[in-house]
DNA sequence: CAAGTACTGGATAAATCGATCCATTTATCC
DNA sequence: GGATAAATGGATCGATTTATCCAGTACTTG
């Protein structure tokens, strides 16, 4: 035979799952979200709760749990992008350069972890196209509606404080 | 004075920005979408549009421009999930185990790049909600979308045979 | 000004991801 | 059955991300 099956049996699909089990399965752990991406946006929203004053990066480690000394590195760059604002010294800390209502979700990603659009073809093919761009531009979309959603959320919309109700917290997984 | 200016003047951020320039700025390249998840995707709807027959690594590599040992690990974990089929010695290769038009872009991503969902609140405070989650509850809004429009998406959608039009391809930036 | 506080930033280590090499296994062709 | 072809899987390596430690700097208080 020199044609090949292409659609291989169920009978086949099933030894291809005792493979699975018997082999390392080539698993990764990376979210769709940075893990920086995510501290920072605990960090941020954190400031926009305590609103009424600065507050030291050991407060801010215990309220959101990341640990201290990362923090202190998500703190600093979100300090250069000009999102928080930091003091030295004695009654120093962290606050928000701006009011919560300015700061969107997107400006924190970006700060640490930039939301790359799809630009250009990342197969360097500029001229004559590829066969595979209608993929990069529905990845495009994706990033796009992302893009958009966060834009438009702002650190004070994902705090308690813009809620009646007072505890609308994390459903659990049922 | 004991109270901490919160929203700092103009003249603040232009000397914040200065420091920019001056540090190391804390810069990450991390994409969204992983490195492998878009390897995975080429090589899906490589396969996808040579629909004919088994296609060889060394084929796929080139088509694709994926390296071809990475590309190797990359096909191993679509065949262990079902998605491609394998077949070696003279006129092997890969093809895909299903119809192109019943692969979703999910399936593929799923197979190396799981995308997970937010079930749980992420700091471990079941009983209790804590003030992080409306965060939470908007990423995974996010995650639902990109997973709906990603299990929507047929890899027979993503081929040029899909459209009359022959290169809708890549647009460059402009 | 002296002491103490808290952010800053450099150096470093651990873990994961991306990439490569090569021996082995399985299939086809002659 | 032997030679060849091509995927498989183990080992390893470099780059990036995540995490930690600590000396230095700037600021406040008294």
């Amino acid at each position: 035979m020199d044609r090949f099956i292409q659609y291989l049996p169920i009978i086949s699909a099933c030894i291809l799952d005792v493979k699975i089990q018997n082999s390392k399965f080539w698993k990764k752990e990376q979210a769709l979200f940075s893990q920086t991406a995510e501290y920072a946006l605990r960090a941020s929203i954190c400031l926009a709760q305590g609103a009424g004053g600065p507050m030291r990066a050991a407060e801010i480690s215990a309220a959101t749990k990341v640990p201290q000394d990362y923090l202190a590195k998500v703190l600093q760059a979100l300090t250069r992008a000009g999102i928080v604002a930091a003091r030295r010294g004695t009654n120093g800390g962290y606050a928000l350069a701006r009011p919560a209502g300015q700061v969107s979700i997107l400006d924190v990603l970006n700060a640490v972890d930039p939301l790359k659009r799809i630009t250009t073809c990342p197969l360097g093919l500029p001229a004559h196209g590829t066969k595979l761009c209608r993929l990069h531009r529905k990845l495009d979309d994706a990033l796009a509606t992302i893009e958009r959603s966060f834009a438009e959320a702002t650190l004070d919309q994902m705090t308690d404080a813009s809620s009646g109700t007072s505890k609308p917290l994390c459903p659990t997984p049922g």
